[in-house]
DNA sequence: TTACATTATGAAACCACTCTCATTATGTAA
DNA sequence: TTACATAATGAGAGTGGTTTCATAATGTAA
């Protein structure tokens, strides 16, 4: 019942376990008649090499850490699939964790667990670069996803190419009084949008110093919230949000004090959530290509476990600018059904 | 730079790899200062035992394997966020695994990867019973979620009861002609929420024999052509979608043709994913607790582990019918900002 | 003080592999 | 045939823990 043994089958062919191991590992020198026997004798025997064994004699864990933060965004599911797809390819294993990923991430690599990491970093930025400092000092490999730092390995969407491409967008629809709805002021992702927008605003000759900046922490919830307060003082002519999830908060709050959207307040977001293009106004937003944030990543650090010492630097895999009702512009719900065979994967 | 052994923290303390052995694991007969010591040496080094000779002595990976079908759907980050948390408090790891893990499943067991396996297994019944049976045989421990089959141990919701919630609803409002549209055929969810349909329209008076099924694949898109065939030759009453994304793709066919929802023809859903309460007509559904399924499965799978040999058999966690326009009942979208505050990771 | 139980520690085997090095078998050139 | 290179295989050490068993140190009762 118990699983055969390296031995077991070395005994069961009249050989050592040196001459088994070299056939496992496909070594040279090994005569053809001898292969051939092996490989019988590991049919059936149903035999499966030891992975702690390997481990243990210097193969690592063929294993990789995937740090997620603690919490979960729906999209999530996007980038793991494709980051478990690429690493099976490649013949590696996908750990998740969540929770205290900080903290346990140098452990996990001590007790010999994973042989590398990703880390889809978000907040908490001094905490990341202590962590990322050591690991870099220790020669640990890592990719970042959506979050560059310093020189590390990341893979990034366009959040400036983004955020310019709204502003361009608003700009040219005369919008003036811009509201930006960014997430936590820590993170990366929103100071680059808010960043982009500014750029694109100040390049379609309008005055970016008028932006009113409030934050949210992506939550549906902080978004309704933030456009609350901000609505007691100010009537802005557009909001950009830096998310999908915070500008619907912001659609809901508008249409229940009487605000038509996009009449009176045109909005635009951020991911392409899929809810995106069916509530009401379809939201006019950017794209994340999550897969291919997961694929490329994988993808990276698998060339870094393979020895590849020259460092790749970062990836920036262009954000689409998706226009649809919430800015003002034409668009029938209709128009969703086009793109109802594209993959559903995306939130 | 590479990581302390148990033989290095012996020789710190001049102390035997056995003993401090005996300290890591808190065995008993150890002298208080020796404790010390150890713990001490362990603290300067920064030793943290390698987790591949531990297996390999016998204590087994501390790793479960989470198999999740090769289609992700994005409540499985519910699902995983909660595996996860559930399985660091245990002292546990979660390999994921998506890609033919019906084929990969017994190798990374007998490999030593897991100890165990959740199984989120969803359509192939035959080729899931195969490996189940084989893995009862062996002794494997594993949970099942969402489907369950024969005696394994599993998480499920009430489908039945969440079907039957519908037609009752739906028998309430005098509806009569009712299309059915089901996820893929040997889909057990799909088929328990048909069965328990059929079951609360028949309890409501009504003849079952009247409705009419039709299956999909649980995409957008499916939805959409299912109703757009039915349309064709039928003018239902009311549609019951096995799933929410099923039945916004016919809502989606409704509007485009001119068929008023719920006016002309009712729609109920079922996971009351995220943009539920956000679309037009804002979805009656039924809930599932994805993070209590996680969290359920996972602390099954611990128990099993810790050698707990009795067979817990099947956990069935209620199902929540959520009320809201699309089956014609009065429901303001306002309404949806009451549960803002509810965690959103339920899609 | 002796006798014996109990506590505390170490030596070494074991887990299932890989890898080096030694040894034997085979092939080729002088 | 000898000499030597090369191919094929095995013995054994090493990987980092746990565990058994033996032994030394300490405690307690007669």
């Amino acid at each position: 019942m118990t699983n055969a043994t390296i031995e077991d089958v070395a005994k069961a062919c009249g050989l050592s376990r040196a001459t088994v191991s070299r056939v496992i590992n496909g070594e040279p020198n090994v005569k053809p008649l001898t292969i051939e026997k092996v490989k019988k004798a590991i049919a059936e025997l149903g035999y499966h090499p030891n992975i702690h064994a390997q481990a243990l004699s210097g193969g690592g864990a063929k294993t990789v850490g995937i740090m997620l933060p603690r919490i979960w965004r729906s999209y999530y599911s996007s980038l793991l699939s494709s980051i478990e797809e690429v690493a099976a390819q490649e013949g590696y294993y996908a750990l998740i964790m969540a929770k205290d990923y900080l903290k346990n991430a140098e452990r996990i690599f001590d007790e010999g667990r994973v042989d590398g990491f990703i880390f889809r970093n978000m907040d908490h930025v001094e905490e990341h670069e202590r962590l990322f400092l050591r690991l870099r000092k220790r020669n640990v490999p890592f990719v970042l996803i959506g979050n560059p730092l310093r020189d590390y390995p990341a893979i990034t969407i366009d959040n400036v190419g983004g955020g310019r491409a709204v502003a361009k967008h608003f700009a040219m629809h005369g919008f003036r009084k811009i509201v930006y709805l960014g997430g936590p002021s820590d993170n990366v992702d929103s100071n680059d949008r808010y960043f982009g927008f500014r750029i694109g605003f100040e390049e379609s000759g309008m005055n970016p110093e008028g932006i009113l900046r409030i934050n949210g922490d992506y939550s549906t919830k902080s978004g309704y919230n933030a456009i609350s307060e901000i609505m007691l003082t100010q009537k802005p002519d557009a909001i950009f949000a830096a998310n999908d999830r915070m500008a619907l908060g912001a659609i809901l709050y508008l249409h229940k004090n009487g605000v038509c959207v996009p009449q009176d307040i045109a909005i635009a977001g951020f991911d392409d959530s899929y809810f995106a293009k069916y509530i009401t106004p379809a939201l006019t937003t950017v794209r994340q290509p999550f897969r291919e944030m997961g694929t490329a990543a994988m993808k990276q650090l698998c060339s870094m476990l393979k020895g590849s010492s020259a460092n790749p630097g970062k990836i920036i895999l262009p954000a689409k600018f998706i226009v649809r009702a919430s800015c003002s512009c034409p668009y029938s719900h209709d128009d969703s059904l086009d793109v109802l065979d594209a993959v559903e994967n995306s939130e």
